[in-house]
DNA sequence: GGCCTCCATGAGAGCGCTCCCACCCCTGAT
DNA sequence: ATCAGGGGTGGGAGCGCTCTCATGGAGGCC
């Protein structure tokens, strides 16, 4: 490994000038800055990034938090892939790298039974590592411990779930828009009757699609039935069993919107099971726009998100705070309808 | 950040001790050991991993490479988040933590025009960040950039693509087995003109299902056919034209096995578009059991994958090596037999 | 021409840890 | 009593970089 100490004696200046070059190149002088640069090229030299972060205590990294929800061992998120691209490749045009966290269900393996997601363990992972900032994916379970981190002052960004401190904010979609579309294109189609199958208590993305879902019928003229908001908890089988439920009615609902692409399979499943048809039966439209979407049969009407936009705005947002100061209004990302079969009426 | 001089000072001993506590801690007497972890305990002391990275010359970092393919950029790994978990999981449990290296795609961004993976960058990365050891995921079109990695001695496994070098191994499926059982499995339904839809050039795992396909058809005492074998890249799309292809021939396979499970899926719509019904006028075999796999209609038959084993064996290859010393040898995973609806025949 | 300012650079003290080497003292052998 | 041996500990020199402070020289101004 080449150092500075190397590339400074080779240029006859000292390492101080060496390091100038590759953190304030305006203060100095042009020739002096060609010739560190050449050779530091010609030697394939760049700055150790150990030795960089302890000295100004800051690394070139974000950590991603990324844990499984404990309460659902199955979980996975349903667009991780596109998450980490967009998060990657914003990030490493500014230099950072993504350190992928160990978290609370990996230690949970080794000492079984103890503890929750620890926010203090974030906060120590974040001040060995000296990270830059922390990145938090929503795993259901660990919503309390975000927000403890996001108190500590160390900037964060969650994603899909709401957390405040001097240098956090969060990015999620625009849950209640996308959700009142979905209704109201249900609406617009003519159903009368549309009923809901609701993502868990206490999720704030869940809380936000059925309060979309209350607007798109007020914005449609239609009256609130309670008996048509169905809990779910954004697996199919709660789909499943809640669309059961709801044909077991005397008036069943004509159209339902599903605060998750897999309950709304889930949904279809039931539909099926039940002898209806979908969607001349019911019109069926989910909320995600997961790939099997559109690989069901019938394919599956859903409201999209940004994916890749999460990625990129969280990385926005998290440079910002750490290159300057005050914490940005949390994003929201426009969806948008995807319009397939299983809704009816479409013009293909 | 509390520091190993503070707990020295209130231990009254040296930070050496301190240090060696955390490091062997059988060469510190058992009073002074136990003091030093209750004071470490009560101030919550780790010792700073930069600093630690940067006096052992090591971190407790694995580098991660997962590139987009260049030639496709809609590419996704099939089975990314259940690899991530596994490696994630057995990373931590020997208190490592997991790098996403920014890529050539990214750069790429940067730089438009610029290079492919360049093998040279990843040594750089890997030395200044002191990182311990690298996983490489193929992404089909760095695997030169790998086997070069692989040469320089740093410890890596890589994914899917075979390496070589002192401290270098991989993990892959057994994918000839796993083909070959396939394509016994249709052969012992009465299965007499089996097709194969094939991956790409040059990939290993697309050429060992192949070989595996001979292998079956063999056992099975059937001819090979060379107008059977229609060679694809895995993209749903190929599988679809590959199949229209074979079905136009006079005498067209009644069973098809298709490298991938995009594949098997574009083949079931090829012989949909050409009015035959699967299973009953030809049988489809896919490989990987992506999340699609069981939802598509007719459910589709496939060979699984071992997906969290991925990240567990390479997790467990990679620390041998890092500790110890020798590459082993590579770790081939067992595949298995999801029987479902698109081979008929099925029990159920 | 003298004084002040400002720009370019060098010297060197950390950052927090690890690890080599030296030291001390307690045993046990001679 | 002397000395070799060894376990336990402290001292301190790095690891490679950043950043503050000091220095020197070039220029601007009256």
């Amino acid at each position: 490994m080449v150092t500075a100490r190397e590339v400074a004696q080779l240029c006859g200046v000292s390492v101080a000038t060496v390091s100038r070059v590759f953190n304030r190149p305006a203060t100095v002088s042009a020739p002096t800055r060609e010739r560190v640069e050449r050779v530091a090229r010609e030697l394939d030299f760049s700055p150790n990034e150990s030795a960089r972060a302890l000295s100004r205590r800051q690394s070139a990294m974000i950590g991603l938090v990324w844990d499984t929800d404990h309460r659902r061992p199955g979980w996975r998120h349903p667009f991780l892939q596109d998450l980490l691209l967009g998060l990657k490749s914003a990030l490493s045009s500014h230099g950072y790298h993504l350190l992928l966290l160990a978290t609370s269900d990996d230690a949970r393996d080794r000492t079984p039974g103890v503890s929750l997601a620890d926010p203090i363990a974030y906060v120590g992972m974040t001040r060995r590592h000296h990270l830059a900032g922390l990145v938090l994916i929503d795993s259901g379970s660990d919503a309390e411990a975000f927000g403890a981190f996001a108190q500590s002052g160390l900037p964060c960004v969650a994603l899909d779930v709401a957390v405040s401190g001097a240098k956090a904010t969060y990015v999620t979609s625009d849950n209640a828009a996308g959700a009142a579309e979905a209704v109201r294109h249900l609406a617009a189609l003519g159903h009368e009757r549309i009923a809901t199958l609701t993502g868990p208590r206490g999720n704030a993305p869940a809380a936000a699609r059925t309060e979309g879902y209350l607007r798109g019928l007020a914005a449609a003229g239609l009256p609130v039935r309670d008996d048509y908001v169905v809990a779910g908890d954004f697996y199919r089988e709660s789909g499943f069993v809640g669309m059961r439920r709801l044909l077991a009615r005397k008036d069943p609902p004509t159209a339902v919107f599903a605060a998750s692409d897999e309950m709304a399979i889930g949904a279809l499943l039931a539909a099926r099971a039940a002898g209806l048809r979908v969607p001349a039966d019911l019109a069926v439209v989910g909320f995600d726009d997961i790939e099997v979407a559109a690989l069901v049969d019938p394919s599956l009407t859903t409201v999209a998100q940004d994916k890749p936009g999460f990625g990129t705005a969280a990385a926005g947002a998290l440079l910002g705070m750490i290159e300057h100061a005050a914490a940005p209004e949390p994003v929201l990302l426009p969806t948008h309808l995807i319009v397939r079969d299983s809704c009816g009426g479409a013009k293909r």
